[in-house]
DNA sequence: ATTCTTCGGGAAAACGCTTGCCCGGTGTCC
DNA sequence: GGACACCGGGCAAGCGTTTTCCCGAAGAAT
């Protein structure tokens, strides 16, 4: 009986190759895991058979530790059953792939003391990069995050943020301003002048972003925002502060503004529930353009983000020794769907 | 100037600390990562000190050669952007944040060649455990992940998959014969007659089970199954499959059942576009009970599978050293939603 | 024929950590 | 007061790789 694969406990090392093909085991190492130096034909032959005899893999850790570096990079979510960084998440693992990485995943669960702790854990691993597509927050209670991230940084990985970046943070960012102030003009173009904003709680940056575009060009539109209400970025947070909204009145041909398609699809449902009809009575907007955005009826406008394509070149960015960073944010298109129907 | 965190170049080590304290690299390390023996109060302050000092976290992959086992679980899932894996992932993230572990990531593509090699790759962390996500598929063209998987359990890996498990693997199931027989009784009693399946290839076990299934639970109510259409798992699928029924000539009343949600509202949309309504001429259910199941309109009747927990008890079945395994697949309950209108 | 290069295999020293073992110091028991 | 546990610090041998040297053989140049 041979010495097979499954014979064994423990994973073979790259001794018992060696041993089996009866070279020095830099010999094999060279063979095996890619090295700059020849090794003549002959001797890789032998080394090859024997590491496919014994299904030999190479011990990542170990490498690792002997590299000093290693093949890892850790993307850091939100939540990775919402749709936005589940798309997010996607892309770079593509990126990852071509790359011959291996991406390890946190989730922040929208908590910031939660995030440093991961950071901190994820440090540990020292991966080549970091992604970090949690929501970002303005400084004061990033505190603890940021002084990981330096850390991170100090000791020489590399760290991509989506949104504004700063420091050793490099970035990767969409123009959601002026996505946001394209999408409240539009609106005004197709007649509305009253409108509702559904945001996440104040600091959180693509929130405020959102807001603050959109305010701006619905009001170069000659609308007006009515109030903006503040809570969170997930469905029931829209839900609920679309309820709120209803309670206190909402007048026929009002425009919802979700700062997410997430946050917009609750609204639809509170709207629905309160036993009205969103579109023509009360019109909703997203933000995003998840693809859920086209499954729900009415079909939601929105602002089109190529979430899949981001995440890509958010890898690319963390990869790339020497990466300059993009010029300007990614300009964003508007999608007039059925939920906004014309007012004449 | 003190030597702090962001003065080095390279992550401060376990050496450093230990220096740094004045203690032997010994202590330093019980002090640190978590040993049996006890450490004198004032050794164990001067070591604590100085790791916050250097902001010293282990090398996680030294951590594990030295150690010869890991802190790693790897999941394998076919598309980490579809909302059924999404939530999957984030109930094994969950788990794995209480274990203690990090989780890394890879996709499949649903490419069974590519998870062979997927699997191979992983295999290289020496990973404590891998969850089989992707959708599994009979055997036939699955050797090559089998030969890896059992390679992998060689080794001393536990590996737990979603679905039926055989041989080294263990396995978390759901009754999705059950459920789709609970699901296509229900419907013939609310008076449906005719039904068409879209599913996934002939193989793919989730499929094939709950096409099974439901037609066992229709038949048994005096309905007839009209047709069984194949294509895939996506909504894409679900679209042109149903396109493909409608242009063959779909009669009012006619019940659709997709294997997936996602497949379910494919449906509903290639409906919608070809100028029908979903609901009342056409029926619609779907499998899984996906958020988004609740968002579309009309809402969709489906099966209910707790996908996060699911994850969650994968996450379980692959720490725990002596697991037993379930007693039976877990039963499902069916949601009767407003695509499938009572006929009478 | 002699000296220089070049080539490529192997020995061994890292990499950053864990852990078995030794050993000196206390405290306990008779 | 002596024999005997304990206790707990430190030394050093691993863990599975990579990579720097060293060195002998073979070919090139003189």
């Amino acid at each position: 009986m041979t010495d097979t694969v499954a014979s064994q406990r423990s994973a073979a090392t790259l001794h018992d190759v060696a041993r089996e093909a009866g070279v020095s085991l830099a010999t094999a190492s060279r063979v095996l895991n890619g090295s700059a130096r020849k090794v003549a034909e002959s001797y890789r032959e032998r080394v090859e058979e024997a590491a496919a005899r014994l299904g030999y893999t190479a011990n990542l850790s170990a490498q690792a530790t002997a590299r000093g570096t290693s093949a890892i990079i850790a993307l850091l979510v939100a939540d990775i059953a919402d749709p936005y960084f589940g798309q997010l998440a996607a892309g770079v693992a593509r990126g990852a792939d071509e790359a011959g990485l291996v991406v390890t995943i946190a989730i922040t669960e929208r908590d910031a003391e939660r995030e440093a702790r991961l950071v901190r854990a994820l440090r540990g691993q020292r991966p080549q990069g970091l992604i970090l597509a949690a929501s970002r927050t303005e400084d004061e209670d990033g505190d603890g995050v940021r002084a990981e991230l330096d850390a991170f940084a100090a000791m020489g990985g590399r760290v991509v943020a989506l949104g504004p970046g700063g420091g050793d943070v490099r970035s990767v960012a969409v123009d959601n301003i002026g996505g946001a102030r394209a999408l409240g003009a539009a609106l005004t173009g197709l007649g509305y002048r009253d409108a509702i904003i559904l945001g996440a709680r104040r600091g959180v940056r693509t929130s405020d972003d959102r807001i603050a575009g959109f305010t701006d060009g619905f009001l170069s539109g000659d609308g007006q925002v009515l109030h903006t209400l503040r809570g969170g970025f997930t469905r029931e947070d829209g839900y609920s502060l679309m309820t709120e909204s209803l309670e206190r009145g909402v007048e026929p041909g009002t425009i919802v503004f979700g700062v997410s398609d997430v946050v917009a699809i609750g609204a639809l449902s509170a709207i629905r529930d309160a036993g009205r009809e969103p579109g023509p009575d009360v019109a909703v907007a997203g933000f995003d353009d998840i693809p859920t955005s086209r499954d729900v009826r009415p079909d939601l406008t929105t602002v089109h983000v190529p979430l899949e394509d981001l995440g890509y070149r958010a890898l690319r960015a963390v990869i790339d020794p020497d990466w300059t960073g993009d010029a300007a944010p990614l300009p964003l298109d508007v999608l007039i769907r059925d939920s906004t129907p014309p007012r004449a």
